[in-house]
DNA sequence: CAACCTGTCAATTTTAAAGTTACAGGTTGG
DNA sequence: CCAACCTGTAACTTTAAAATTGACAGGTTG
């Protein structure tokens, strides 16, 4: 198992920065809406940043998207933020085994393909669905 | 947090049962082909056992598959032996603001439709083509 | 220049998988 | 019947990655 809240923390702060006030973008102040620290946002943000989904000015609390929310998907901040695999090949298999020695090749290609198909969902859903069900909550 | 091997280990287990001969059976065996310890080995079949994908005696040797390899998908062992969402909600944000206080219920909501789509996948993968796989590439 | 901020490093804590030891109890051949 | 296997579990310890936290260099601004 893998618990990372990796995707949904900087799908939260993504949120915020599109929803918040100019002066509510300090990382202290999105911390106190993930309820995590602010270091721990400035990380997530950094990621984001090096990916082109967020633009920041150091030292000035004034993050801002840098595409529209419906053209920003779950799957281009997973890639943002999330390095590992959905599904994982145990890697240290006996190699002299017969099923050891193969069973890690085969089962990645099939891994591969449950990964695409979960990727294929994740890029169906756009900042603007995720904007739009919050406020229909509100 | 960590990246789990269970699938693919209770994959590889599951192919030995059906592919190693019956004298080959032990969890000390079994344990050498996966390359772990053979507590292991037994606590995913404890697992596939409780899932009914798998029939043991105690104090012998001698575990069998309950159904066809082509009847037996990724899917059902996954479920058998790994009890986590794909994806995962913070469920520790801000309840009194706006975003944190609704963004969990949204997005549990759309993992839920990836978590879906990952799972019809796995659903398609039945034993008998990870074994076809495997002696090809042999 | 005081009071903010970002960006990043580094140390620590946390959590679940993985690894290990131990042991009660089933099985089997000689 | 007992020695040598085995299973099934409980109860640890270890490991890996995220999460948390303190610290600090350096940008920004009234």
């Amino acid at each position: 198992m893998r618990t990372s809240n990796l995707l949904s923390d900087a799908t939260h702060i993504m949120l915020c920065v599109d929803l918040f006030d100019a002066d509510q973008l300090s990382s202290n102040l999105i911390a106190a809406s993930v309820n995590t620290n602010p270091v721990v946002v400035r990380r997530i943000m950094s990621k984001l940043k090096v990916a082109g989904l967020l633009a920041t000015v150091s030292g000035k609390a004034v993050p801002t998207l840098t595409r529209k929310l419906e053209n920003i998907t779950l799957l281009d901040i997973y890639l943002a933020v999330d390095s590992a695999n959905l599904l994982h090949v145990d890697e240290l298999t006996n190699k002299n085994c017969v099923i050891g020695g193969q069973i890690g090749h085969t089962l990645s290609k099939y891994y591969d393909k449950v990964q695409r198909s979960a990727y294929d969902e994740l890029a169906q859903i756009t900042l603007k669905d995720v904007a739009h069900d919050l406020t229909l909550n509100k």
